[in-house]
DNA sequence: CGTCTATTTGAATGTACTCAAAAGCGGTGG
DNA sequence: CCACCGCTTTTGAGTACATTCAAATAGACG
């Protein structure tokens, strides 16, 4: 395996909790890597999710489809970012959720079984996983409150100040997908600014 | 401290680790109750949030206010949840949550200080803490594709599904924030059922 | 009983959507 | 290297879901 790539998951991990040599061995050792090509598909509609994703390089894309046919983006992970249908991970239930590949994509996999196994082995990192979702969750709440109570247009602008590289990286059909307007109106919005 | 709410927070827990007698000592040791009057508030705009709280009766309400005075209810504490405002207690800034009691209301607090040393003392609350944040992550990111992807109808109807007893115990006009609607179309929209 | 708040109802308005079509852009193959 | 194809973005007209404002009614609490 490429030790950039394990470099940069260790350094994502000691932003939290502070590994032995040991214990990274550990941990490195139970990843795999995988490699998508843009438009390909990690996680399917109904698939049961069985592992976390870890981006190296590249961009991925969870969303669902509505029953009109519709995309709505539920998150974005480009390098240095988590990513997992945690609906399906955490009740080993066929989930919703798509996630496929932006662009190339490169990617670390931790198991399920192996992230229990961690927990057992390296309790720490439930303590790194409680953080992480915790951060996350506070994240999800404020796009909420967004969605309640801000216009289209002012939602925009948030999403250009909190993910400043994404703009330029992705699609704007994503975008108005992840604030939650169509492509058409968002077209339409951003000329009038 | 009565033995009842002891009960009740100890039974939440043992839903996702088994402590000991010393252990659960610890625990119930560190905690603290508080009563709050209907209406009362708990924490206001601006105020950094320092304690988790477990509802032993009652139900609280968390909501945020937006430019135009209008409230956003962003979730519901009835017995045996937890509320905080999420932002504030990890980053120890000033948060925009308002939380209020919808009825008189009984809490056990634990405090963030406390909080922080039972991960050292009793390493197993990591975990406990871990899975609520991750099942509190996954509602609040249904929330939000329910919020995407669907009418004001059809979230009502599943807010029925999925909080049948808060139906009867809420005024109108605080589902109607939850779902995203003015109480005035909520009345509309129910009349049409 | 009276006051305050919640709910209902109605009319006018607005934000965002649908549908349709044109224009732009990027990649691929001849 | 250019032509074509598919996909994204733009533009426009008509529409719909939900809001605002106002006023009447109903409920709840002291």
């Amino acid at each position: 395996m490429d030790k950039p790539q394990l470099d940069l998951i260790l350094n994502n991990v000691s932003k939290h909790i502070t590994l032995t040599p040991a214990e990274k061995d550990i941990f490195t050792g139970m990843l795999q890597t995988k490699q998508l090509k843009r438009k390909q598909h990690w996680v399917a509609y109904g698939d049961v999710c069985r592992h976390s994703a870890f981006v190296t390089s590249g961009c991925l894309r969870g969303y669902t489809v509505d029953q009109n046919g519709i995309e709505h983006v539920l998150s974005f992970a480009p390098v240095d970012w988590w990513m997992a249908d945690m609906y399906s991970l955490l009740s080993h239930q066929p989930g919703q959720l798509n996630i496929e590949a932006l662009e190339d994509t490169e990617m670390l996999l931790l198991s399920k079984a192996n992230q229990e196994e961690l927990y057992q082995t390296v309790p720490k990192f439930e303590r790194f996983f409680r953080i992480l979702a915790e951060k996350s969750l506070v994240a999800y709440q404020q796009r909420l409150i967004d969605n309640l109570s801000l216009p289209a247009s002012e939602r925009y602008a948030r999403f250009c100040k909190r993910y400043p590289t994404l703009i330029h990286q992705l699609p704007q059909k994503q975008i108005a997908s992840y604030i939650g307007v169509t492509p058409e109106f968002f077209s339409k919005m951003r000329k009038s600014l």
